[in-house]
Order: C-alpha cells, then sequence, then structure tokens
DNA sequence: GAAACAAGTGGGAAATAGTGGGAAAAAGTG
DNA sequence: CACTTTTTCCCACTATTTCCCACTTGTTTC
C-alpha cells in the first residue's frame, strides 16, 4: 500500500527519483497516466493491467467510451526504474500536469500520484479550507 | 498492449517510423486501415482477423452497418515494417487522416492509432476540458 | 564527535532511436 | 523491349536515452 509524501525534483534529464518507500512494489516496471484533476499516476504493473483491461472493453463505437479509452491508454507510459530508482517521464506527461522542476509524490493506496509543488501546496490549502464541506458530500456517496 | 503517445514526422519518401516498443509486435506484419474520428488505425496481423471477422458478421441489410464495414475493410492496407521499422502510408490512408509532415502515434490498448499532430493536439484539448464530466459519465456505464 | 551508511542528485560515456539520402531492385507505361 | 517512376534496401548522421559511477546531504551508529 502506498501512502505518504515526498518532496522530489527532476534533473534536467527529466529523471525523477521515486521514493525509496515505494520502489518495491515498482522495480518490476510501472506504468505512469493521465489522472484526473492535472496530476500523473503511477500504477504497478499489475494494477495497470485490471485498468486497461477495463478501458478496453468499453464500446468502440460510443465517442465517448472511445474518446475516454483512447486518452487514457494513450497517456499511459511503462516504465522501469534506473539503478537509482528513477523513472523517466515522457514530455506530453509533463506538460499535461505542468511539471517542470520541484514535484512531490503522494502515495494513495494503490497508485502514486505526481504533483507539481504549487499545484500540491494550492490543492492542500483548498482542501483544509473547505474539509467540513468535503466531509459533509463524502456522507452522501456512502464513506 | 500498446500504450503511450510519440510524435514522429513522415519524410519525403512518405516513410513512417513506428516507435521502437511497438515494434515487435508488427514486425510480422500489420494492418492499417481507416479509423474512426478521422485517424488511421493500425493493427497486428492476428488482431486484424478478429475484427475483420466482427465486420463481416455485421448485418449486410444495415445501412450503417454496411458503410462501417466498407470503410475499415475497403480502407485496409496490409503492409511490413522496412528494417529501419518503417511503414508506408498509401496515398489514400493520408488523404483520410489529413496527414502530410508531422504525426503522433498512440498505442490503444489491441491497435496504433496515426493522427496528424494538430488534430491530436485538438482533441487532446477538448478531452481534457472536459474530463471531470466524462469521468463522471464513465460511472454510469460501470467503470 | 567521527565514521558509516543511505537517499537524492548530477554528469560523462556508450548505446539506441529517429531521420535522411544514395543506389539497387521492382513495377508501371508507351 | 526500353524507359520512367516508384519502391526497397542499405548505410550514415544526429539527438536522445540509457547505463554507470561519483558527489552531497542528512541520519544512524559506535
Amino acid at each position: 500500500m502506498f501512502i505518504g509524501e515526498y518532496k522530489h525534483s527532476i534533473d534536467e534529464k527529466g529523471r525523477l527519483s521515486i521514493p525509496v518507500r515505494f520502489r518495491d512494489d515498482l522495480i518490476s516496471g510501472c506504468v505512469v497516466t493521465r489522472g484526473l484533476d492535472h496530476c500523473l499516476w503511477v500504477y504497478t504493473q499489475k494494477e495497470w493491467e485490471k485498468i486497461a483491461e477495463k478501458l478496453s472493453d468499453l464500446p468502440i463505437t460510443q465517442k465517448d467510451a472511445r474518446s475516454f479509452a483512447r486518452l487514457m491508454l494513450a497517456g499511459a507510459m511503462d516504465t522501469k526504474l534506473d539503478k537509482a530508482g528513477r523513472v523517466n517521464l515522457p514530455g506530453y506527461l509533463k506538460e499535461y500536469a505542468g511539471i517542470n522542476g520541484k514535484v512531490v509524490i503522494t502515495g494513495v493506496y494503490n497508485r502514486l500520484e505526481i504533483w507539481p509543488e504549487d499545484a500540491w501546496e494550492d490543492f492542500k490549502k483548498q482542501m483544509e479550507a473547505n474539509s467540513d464541506q468535503i466531509a459533509e458530500n463524502l456522507a452522501e456517496i456512502g464513506f
């Protein structure tokens, strides 16, 4: 299970080191994808295969489903950690998330999230400000 | 499984190099055809046979089915990669997709898609603008 | 407090991917 | 059959990526 929050930075060659705590599960391969809220999601190979299969089962004939599957599958990139535990993010994913220098890597149960540092700080602030409201909304969806 | 997004270009001789990640599965032959949304779809030989069979099972009496089958079957062209991993796209397919110079090649599970660069960027922009909406709709179709 | 270690970072060298172009082969045309 | 055009094969160049090694900082250990 991935939990925690880490501040790392991307070097000039585009490499991002994954926190040691997370490496064991990702060493055999991982997939980085476009996430919601303009951050990146990182899954283990196994978790990703479940998701990909679901996506591929969406009806190809329905435009919305086709488009979503296309965006998610095309947005994904499978990669490996180098010997120093780093991954190389493709340009289009960095663009999508607005990543260039400092990033925050968070563990969210079965995935990692990669945020630009400032976006993450904004998100946290907003969360803290509205936490009561959000909690109440959660009750409605059965938490 | 094909995933990812790659920016390549077509040279003066009409050759398009396929991303290395995709070559292994296509080395023994592939089929390029007209896809939906005015892009090109590329299948492995094996996948294509499944698709073609499905298409041939469509009711010949329904106009839409007939049209769709024509689009894909008549548009199809089987080809090989050259030693540098490139394919040669026939003129009518380039015309159909509006391809001339820069293209984007995406992996979408069991097929590749070939897009003109600008059309792909437009698609992404439009999708990202609606992604929250789409994500919620997907819940409805059981994702 | 010094040594030992671990985690994140940086950079040089080798390998690889994408691209371009000439020459040989094949196909189409009169 | 001769000629032109297109396709295929091969080799070369360049930018990027990958691999490997080393440095730095902060923490632990004796």
